[in-house]
DNA sequence: CAGGATCCCGCTAGATACTG
DNA sequence: CAGTATCTAGCGGGATCCTG
């Protein structure tokens, strides 16, 4: 058992960081709001419609159908909808309200806590429209002196 | 050829949809940012070491060599350390310095762009430690509800 | 020391079909 | 209308071995 020394304890050291590392706050934050849907759908109920783009997004946070999102976020399959829409729900970032007509009417609108992340993703857009160009400008020339 | 409009109609919808979203700046930097490894060799060459535990990180940004960030970033494969470090070079957010000495020497050190984008990362950090935890509170009910 | 080259595996997004 | 169930392929990421 003496071979294990080495190799063995750089392993449980790696998960204990890796354990460190997932319980990180941030890290949980990132998680979230990397997914693609995630924040597509942020911000399809937070202004009213997915940025388009000449409309510069100038709508309120309102209420939702499944099928309006639906049909908002053209490229979304139904499976990953239904299961973004769930994970929101769980984490109290949206609410999901049934109305038991006929056929059901289900609607989805953004909690306090919802369009609290829903304001820091525009931080995070206004970063990204400074300062992408340049992150692309370099990529640009990084790739023009390989050739 | 009269059963294509349907679906396929939607089907290109879809793809127009889907390369817009791809080109949103805001999309981009995700795409960037969420990366694992990214967020923590920016973490750990902004302010000299990855946060730990009890430590609040109070270094400053520093250049680090290869072997360093390996150690810090325990659990990292040579891989993704290598391939992270390129493609953030790529991007402008950090330099690679060769010194011929026998053997080699190579350090990495944040351009401005990257401390610029390190800063951001700490505006997530704060709301992520101001909200996260109703997050979590609101998942456990959730997860209780069900039972 | 720093990194390139391969192989391989688990995960998950997506398509399709069905239902209360 | 608003989902659920199932199956599958693709790929990101890790482990391992090798080099200037």
């Amino acid at each position: 058992m003496a071979t294990m020394t080495a190799a063995q304890q750089r392993a449980q050291a790696k998960v204990q960081y890796d354990a460190f590392v997932a319980a990180c706050p941030s890290r949980q934050l990132l998680d979230r709001i990397s997914d693609k849907w995630v924040t597509l759908i942020l911000a399809a109920l937070g202004n009213g419609s997915p940025h388009r783009a000449g409309t510069d997004c100038a709508g309120e946070p309102r209420a939702m159908r499944y099928s309006e999102l639906a049909r908002l976020l053209a490229g979304i399959s139904q499976k990953m909808l239904t299961q973004t829409l769930r994970s929101l729900e769980r984490d109290g970032l949206l609410t999901r309200t049934v109305t038991p007509t006929v056929p059901v009417t289900v609607s989805y609108e953004l909690t306090d806590l919802g369009l609290s992340l829903y304001d820091m993703m525009r931080g995070l857009k206004s970063w990204a429209e400074t300062h992408m160009d340049d992150v692309l400008a370099n990529r640009g020339t990084y790739d023009a002196r390989v050739d």
